[in-house]
RNA sequence: CGCGGGGUGGAGCAGUCUGGUAGCUCAUCGGGCUCAUAACCCGAAGGUCAUGUGGUUCAAAUCCCAUCCCCGCAA
C-alpha cells in the first residue's frame, strides 16, 4: 500500500522500520529539525534519521495542517495515513486524503490516557499494566473508533524510558497486525466509551520535583516515571540534586525524622524519609556539575546523614 | 560566539577566595584480632593536581592566559 506515515520520536521509528520491511511504499512527515543541546546543534528527530537511513523520503511541514503539508500529503495520495507519536493535530483536511482513513498507534489503552506522555503518567501514576492501542484517528484527541489493544505489563521498578522502548517495539507489531486485518478487511473497529477516558498533559520540567510528603511509593513512581526524561531531583544545601533511580525499602522510620530528611552512610546506602514513614532508597543520583553515579560513591565525598532535601 | 558548574592516587570528594611539605572517606596490598561479619586495629603502595616544557612569583593545585574534555540550566 501506499503509506503516509507521520512521527517523530524515537517511538515512531520501529513502526516505521516495519513498514518499510513489510514493502509498502512510503513517505514519511516529522517535525522540522530543531535546535537540541548544549550548543543548539540543529538536529533531525528520530524518524528523519530512519527514513534516510532506509531512503524513504522525508516531509518535514511547519505544520501538516497548513497548505504546504496538506499539498504535499495529497500530491502523495495516500492508501492509507499511519501516526505514531507525530506531534502535531491533524485536519479535517488532513484525514480526508487517504482512501482508508488514518490509524493512529498510541501508548496506553484507550479511552484511558489520551493524549501527551501517557507511557510516563502510567508509570506515575503506578499502573501495574498499560498497553498499546491502534485506533482510527478523528479530529479529536485519541478519541476515533479503537481497533487492536494489547495490553503490557509494567515492571515495578521499570523506568518510563525503559517502558517506552518496549512499547514502541510492541507499538510496531500492533501496527502489523492492524495493518494486516484491515488489508483482509477483517478489522474490528470499537467506539470509545467516553465515560472511561482519562486525558494526559505534557511532562513539564517542574513534573521532575520530588515531594517527599507523599508516600514512598508514590515518590519512588515519580522517580521512574520521569526517567530519563525530565528527570526526578530535589533541592540539596539550595542546589539542584538529580535522582535517577531509587528502591523501595523495607525501612520504616518511626523516629521524627521529617519528610526529606537523609541516613545511611556508603556501606548502607542513602536513604530519604518519605510522607508515610516509609524510607526510599536513593540508589543513583547526579550532583550539579557532575555525572550521574551510584549514591554510595557520592556519599564517600559527601556525606549525607542528618541532611534534608526539599 | 546564550548563562553557569567542574577536571586533584583506582572511586567519590576537600584543599583554590587569603600562593609556602598532597589531605579525607572508600577500594587495593601486607599484617593483627574475632566462632563470625558490610566489623575492628596496625602498616604499605599508589598523584606530571586535565593540557601547555605558557605567564606572574623566591615559591603555583591555588593567581593570569590559551586549549581540550565532562556536566547542569536555558532553548
Amino acid at each position: 500500500m501506499k503509506i503516509a506515515f507521520l512521527g517523530t520520536p524515537e517511538f515512531a521509528v520501529p513502526s516505521l522500520t516495519m513498514l518499510h520491511a513489510a514493502g509498502h511504499t512510503l513517505l514519511v512527515f516529522t517535525q522540522p529539525d530543531k535546535q537540541i543541546g548544549r550548543h543548539a546543534v540543529l538536529t533531525a528527530p528520530a524518524v528523519k534519521q530512519c527514513a534516510q537511513k532506509l531512503l524513504i523520503p522525508v516531509c518535514q511541514p511547519q505544520k501538516i495542517r497548513g497548505e504546504e503539508g496538506q499539498a504535499a500529503l495529497k500530491a502523495f495520495a495516500p492508501d492509507l495515513m499511519v501516526t505514531a507519536a507525530f506531534g502535531q493535530i491533524l485536519s479535517a483536511e488532513n484525514l480526508a486524503v487517504p482512501t482508508h482513513g488514518c490509524i493512529n498507534v498510541h501508548g496506553s489503552l484507550l479511552p484511558k490516557y489520551r493524549g501527551a506522555a501517557p507511557i510516563q503518567w502510567a508509570v506515575i501514576n503506578g499502573e501495574a499494566e498499560t498497553g498499546i492501542t491502534t485506533m482510527l484517528t478523528d479530529v479529536g484527541l485519541d478519541t476515533g473508533d479503537i481497533l487492536l489493544k494489547r495490553a503490557v505489563a509494567v515492571d515495578a521498578d521499570e523506568t518510563a524510558g525503559e517502558l517506552y522502548d518496549r512499547m514502541a517495539v510492541i507499538g510496531a507489531e500492533v501496527l502489523k497486525e492492524t495493518i494486516e486485518a484491515l488489508e483482509k478487511g477483517a478489522l474490528p473497529q470499537k467506539p470509545q466509551n467516553p465515560a472511561e477516558a482519562t486525558t494526559c498533559r505534557m511532562l513539564k520540567k517542574e513534573d521532575g520535583k520530588l515531594d517527599f510528603s507523599q508516600p514512598a511509593l508514590a515518590v519512588h513512581n515519580r522517580v521512574r516515571g520521569v526517567n530519563p526524561w525530565p528527570g526526578a531531583y530535589a533541592f540539596w544545601r539550595e542546589l539542584p540534586l538529580k535522582i535517577w533511580r531509587t528502591k523501595l525499602s523495607d525501612v520504616h522510620t518511626e523516629t521524627s525524622l521529617s519528610c526529606g530528611s537523609c541516613f545511611g552512610d556508603a556501606k548502607r546506602g542513602l536513604f530519604v524519609c518519605c510522607g508515610d514513614g516509609r524510607a526510599l532508597e536513593i540508589t543513583e543520583l547526579q550532583a550539579p556539575g557532575g555525572k550521574r553515579m551510584q549514591a554510595r560513591s557520592y556519599l564517600l565525598g559527601k556525606p549525607m546523614s542528618g541532611e534534608r532535601l526539599i
